[in-house]
DNA sequence: TTGTTAATGGAAACCATTTTCATTAAGGAG
DNA sequence: CTCCTTAATGAAAATGGTTTCCATTAACAA
């Protein structure tokens, strides 16, 4: 029977015992936040989200347990152009939901979108291998982004 | 006959006009500066370079007319994660040399590559049909970015 | 040449993120 | 369970690229 604090009982618990991470409260509480909301937060969006339950969770923590998250793949950090990193749940135990992202440079709206994802992925494979081996490089991470304007913002003008 | 201080000779004067932007020393220093480096500078290295001929042109100019040139398309604006942007030269007038880059996480280097650049462009070309479409956006712009060590970096390791 | 106002430079402000450092607590050893 | 090592933490201060402010200058149309 657990017990009232039980912590470590995410699907994630053991992905931080075999990298020497403790698991600590801060921790859990960002990956449970995450995995709670949808869209791209940022560590202020985070901390706020975190404080009410965890009061005694500051920013540095959110921003250093995101940095560990990203680190392990467990977290994707991303930069939509407005000044502010922001993170989203890489991947739960599920499987794939892997996406790109189409975003408004004017309201900063963003699309998640996984249409042409399949043709795009393969192209991305093949560029990775062929890249790879012509510059020595071990590529580990691709970004792909479409810039524009809403319809909102495009009628605006 | 050309006096000494002639301006407004570059193939980006006729830019300007359309546009109802003044044609300063600082602009021209800029684009100047830019069409002679290689590479992806960051303001205050274009800074660097300006400053021994144009002693006047203040880091905040750099600023503001990168960001000018940026929306008259004629800079790049980049970021490849260092906390930094970075800017290239557009295009020329001769057309075009479209390329994405490779980023080691390491060490920052970037590679400029044009390989499969057809193949990329197409797949773009037509998922920005597709998307904007879909989500009613009026694309004008996307990143492509692979990521990952380069082969100093990854021997390092 | 003159007048309008865009452009400028220097200093100060901004603000997301990082660093510092004293304190706390995760988790292995016993 | 208790101890111990040291990773992790929070608060406050520092950092540093970029933006804002404002008085001054100069591009260029009339
Ligand atoms: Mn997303
Ligand atoms: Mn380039
Ligand atoms: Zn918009
Ligand atoms: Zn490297």
């Amino acid at each position: 029977m657990p017990r009232g604090n039980c912590r470590g009982q995410g699907w994630w618990h053991g992905k931080f015992q075999g990298c020497g991470y403790r698991l600590t409260a801060g921790r859990e509480a960002i990956l449970d936040i995450l995995s709670k909301s949808e869209g791209h937060l940022s560590a202020e969006d985070i901390y706020m989200k975190v404080h009410p339950k965890y009061p005694n969770v500051g920013l540095t923590t959110i921003y250093r347990t995101l940095d560990v998250l990203s680190n392990l793949g467990m977290v994707s950090k991303l930069d939509f152009g407005d000044r502010r990193a922001r993170y989203e749940l890489a991947e739960g135990p599920k499987g794939a939901h892997h996406h790109h992202h189409l975003v408004c440079t004017d309201c900063n709206k963003v699309v998640d979108y996984t249409d042409f994802i399949d043709d795009e992925v393969e192209l991305l494979r093949e560029t990775e291998k062929g890249l790879g081996a012509k510059y020595n490089f071990k590529i580990t991470n691709h970004i792909i982004q479409f810039y524009g304007l809403c319809n909102k913002c495009s009628a605006k003008k």
